[in-house]
RNA sequence: GCGGUCGUAGCUCAACUGGUUAGAGCACUCGCCUGUCACGUGAGAGGUUGCCGGUUCAAGUCCGGUCGACCGCGCCA
């Protein structure tokens, strides 16, 4: 019967089998402490001088050595209890080791404290450093973001869909996409699950997805992947933009509360403090955020069609400065400058309903009120100058009595890159996809 | 794609304005060590300084090219 590392404390006196990978090997000589890590926690073993045997199999050991052990749960002697870590207060006095899977010499170290590699290094040996626990502590808080948007958006009646990856044709026509070769004939890795989401929810009211989608975006930045996991939503009967604005905002805070609960260890490990979302979060206009920047910097970005990455780290910088908020929402976008299907202001037809939420300087989420009028939506097919045809199922769909509708979406990788404080939008990301790399580095030879 | 910075041992780094045999920590090998917890300690091994060419009495260091990395911008959600 296999004991769990965490769950040591109650077999106190007891006899025990472990399992796990030796973390640590002290050896002194006459006896040797070994560090036990599985899935739950690390553990310190002792060989006593006294087990001859026991101590012959203990100078083979090393580093990563995949074992089972057998021994019984001691009280630590009173000086060499460990305050604040698990398992500071016992030991197991080692009876019996079998090497299950011997391991390599590491080509580095990969301990808590010794831990300390370029992203590259850290890339190209991922399936080793998936062994340490800064990096798995990343992960971890990963997934609680992934876990928890699903949650909530059960909780709100939401209903989960399957979005396809393959397409026919360029769902918005902005960013690249990938090509794939379909029996002969063009189809596309989807960039985005948008028109699906929309055409579930003019069935199901309120849904949602989780799903991978590509972008061939020839884009060598901090924060930007080929292969992203995309949250999605989209929810029907809607009075206003600020409606969806509200679910989004929700939806972020009920993320950043569960990370907070099931993530405190990892938090502490990292270093990290989350980003703070106070109760109602600012919400302006492009054209107020331009005045703000002219307003505190002096530098004139009023009339420009969008935001860039400066603009966006000075609107956060003071909005920082002016609520404590972290976040801040933008709307009110030039029409032409977004997608065919985002909202137009009814008093101010050039400026559409879409928004940007903004944390630290950087895009989370994107959404906004969508045109449901299906004659709307069939002229703006026309000027954006796409083929209809090309979306004739999206359109059919608002052809039945769509009421007014809205949605959002963000990057699972950026907000943990975010949340995190991650300076590399690859760490957030446990097999990162980018114009240079897939698993191995693209070369012009080779792949 | 453009610009900046960089490329030295398995990993992380050092080597002042060009100047002896390119060093350190960790990891590795062989010893010593009965309370360590990043154990300590003695010794050893490990390098075509990314690659190609050039300048110079002399190049890790300077120049040109090339490959690669990181950062910023552009593009992009």
């Amino acid at each position: 019967m296999r004991t769990y590392v965490k769950d040591l404390k109650n077999f106190i006196g007891e006899t025990v089998s472990i399992s796990g990978w030796i973390d640590v090997r002290r050896d002194q000589g006459k006896m040797i402490f070994l560090d036990f890590r599985d899935m739950t926690g690390v553990v310190q073993g002792v060989i006593l001088p006294n087990y001859t045997d026991t101590l012959e199999v203990g100078k083979t050991l090393r580093k990563e050595f995949a074992v089972k052990v057998e021994g019984k749960v001691n009280k630590r002697p009173e000086r060499n209890i460990k305050e604040g870590i698990l398992n500071g207060e016992l030991e197991l006095e080692i009876l019996d080791i079998k090497v299950l899977a011997e391991a390599a010499p590491l080509p580095f170290d990969i301990s808590l404290s010794g831990y300390n590699l370029e992203l590259t290094t850290e890339l190209d040996n991922r399936a080793i450093v998936l062994r340490q626990p800064k990096i798995q502590a990343v992960f971890k808080v990963e997934e609680t973001v992934i876990d928890s948007f699903r949650e909530f958006m059960k909780e709100n009646l939401f209903f989960e869909f399957q979005a396809p990856s393959m397409v026919p044709a360029t769902a918005e026509g902005g960013a690249e996409v990938f090509q794939i070769d379909y029996f002969g004939k063009k189809a596309f890795l989807s960039q985005s699950p948008q028109l699906y989401k929309q055409i579930v929810m003019s069935a199901f009211e309120r849904c949602f997805t989780v799903n991978k989608v590509f972008r061939a975006e020839p884009s060598s930045t901090t924060r930007h992947l080929t292969e992203i996991v995309s949250l999605d939503a989209e929810m029907a009967f809607i009075d206003s933009w600020t409606d969806v604005r509200d679910m989004a905002e929700n939806t972020v805070k009920h993320i950043l509360k569960r990370v907070e609960d099931k993530n405190s260890e990892h938090l502490k490990l990292l270093g990290v403090e989350l980003p703070i979302m106070i109760d109602k979060t600012p919400t302006l206009s492009l054209r107020e955020v331009q005045q703000k920047i002219f307003d505190k910097f002096g530098r004139d970005v009023r009339g420009e069609k969008d935001t860039n990455a400066q603009d966006e780290r000075e609107i956060c910088e003071i909005i920082k400065e002016e609520t404590g908020s972290d976040f801040v929402f933008i709307y009110g976008y030039p029409t032409k400058k977004k997608p065919f299907y985002v909202y137009p202001n009814p008093d101010e037809p050039e400026y559409n309903e879409g928004m940007d939420l903004i944390c630290r300087g950087v895009e989370w989420l994107s959404g906004g009120r969508r045109i449901n009028e299906s004659k709307q939506l069939e002229e703006h097919v026309k000027l954006w100058n796409m083929d209809p045809s090309k979306v004739k199922m999206f359109l059919e769909a608002f052809k039945y009595g769509v009421p007014p509708e809205g949605g959002f979406a963000f990057g699972a990788e950026r907000i943990t890159m975010q949340l995190l404080g991650l300076k590399n939008v690859r760490e957030a990301c446990m097999f990162p996809r980018d114009m240079n790399r897939i698993d191995e580095r693209l070369t012009d030879e080779g792949y």
